[in-house]
DNA sequence: CACCAGTGAGTGATTGCTCACTTACATATT
DNA sequence: AATATGTAAGTGAGCAATCACTCACTGGTG
């Protein structure tokens, strides 16, 4: 991925306002994505943002907290998104539809800071573990919880409703990792339509015989 | 992910012959899997594989060259099995059913190197990037020939094979990484009855309209 | 003055890696 | 049989570099 230029506003996390907090916070979301965690120095997020090592820890309490922010704030973005779409009451194709579209449009709005999500979740096991509770904490979870919904309700046939969403949820963000692995170019917005298609299509199979 | 006790013959890599090649093979999947490869030193690879911690450089010129090895081959192990699918000429609904079952079972025989896989992949840019010559260099590429072969052959309706492709094996690949993060018990071989019919409506909807 | 944002040299700990050395064992020589 | 020789396997203290993080400090504002 080539380094974007700041000046656009990105409001996944911090908009560029100027603040060294914001530009401590773009630094490091832009690094994180591209070398992991482990793999981006404090030294390194300073000299990208332009300030000192120092300043950073005024702002966050150390490195593990700056990443946990960021990922954070693309994550519950994303899960409450899902939740939100499972308050709509005109059925599951809709649900779908406002998934499909707001979740693309969430990843365009802020390709950076949703690629670090894709490759980096797995970095932070208490955010990315899931909860059976009954409040979601992940896409995932929420997206189950929908499901199982729509499967009691008799909208879709029958079936797992975990392994449902994994598949259903698989066909958008699988076409998401081929961008980030750069076999696709543009917005994934560009890809919607077929995206609602094939989404229905999996939750539609005849699940017995 | 528990730690596997290494009793069990993997065949991912290295078999379990006591060699102490094969020991630290073992203990560097396991904790690059756990913890990416930067999150961890080359001391707690040697702690683990109960050697010293030179034997490393003996065996391997440095610690990126032997992660990337381990990489590489469950790589190209996923992706020769799906170039062999294409070569089979019983159409695609075979292809498609064999590609599901062998990917579930070699993710299944060695799932600690194939969760080190798709974790980890976006480590090594050399191997996940497309390459766009004739052969093909991942899974995904692979996917994407052979689906192109078939719309050439109107076995499926026309449509942009690379964003078929992706949704396709995310419908299997977004599955395991929910057993990855632990919204998944047992084999994925469970689910592949499932995973036949999902692909296969994916690949089957009406492109336009 | 008080207060806050910002600096960067300095800290001890840890990193990947090296290398002089020991051990184990097979083969050759007496 | 006893000894010498060659080679590969294995060790771990030690190296320079880098790590995350601290703190005494500066400069600007009210």
């Amino acid at each position: 991925m080539r380094k974007p230029n700041y000046t656009q506003p990105a409001r996944g996390v911090a908009a560029i306002d100027g603040t060294n907090k914001a530009k401590i916070e773009r630094a490091a979301v832009w690094l994180f994505s591209e070398h992991g965690v482990d793999g981006v120095s404090t030294k390194s997020i300073a000299a990208e943002a332009g300030v000192s090592e120092g300043l950073i820890y005024r702002y966050f309490k150390n490195k593990d907290t700056l990443a946990r922010e960021l990922m954070r704030a693309i994550h519950i973005r994303l899960t409450e998104m899902i939740m939100a779409a499972a308050t709509r009451e005109e059925g599951l194709a809709d649900q779908v539809s406002f998934i499909v579209r707001h979740y693309c449009d969430i990843a365009d709005d802020d390709w950076t800071l949703f690629r670090y999500h894709i490759l980096h979740l797995h970095h932070f096991p208490s955010l990315s573990a899931e909860a059976d509770s009954a409040w979601p904490a992940s896409p995932h979870a929420a997206a189950v919880k929908l499901l199982q919904k729509a499967m009691d309700g008799k909208e879709i046939p029958q079936g797992n409703a975990v392994i449902l969403g994994a598949m259903a949820l698989g066909v958008v963000l699988q076409t998401a990792q081929a961008k980030v692995l750069g076999a696709i170019d543009g917005p994934l917005a560009q890809h919607i339509a077929v995206f609602e298609k094939a989404v229905w299509a999996v939750l539609d199979i005849k699940r017995e015989g």
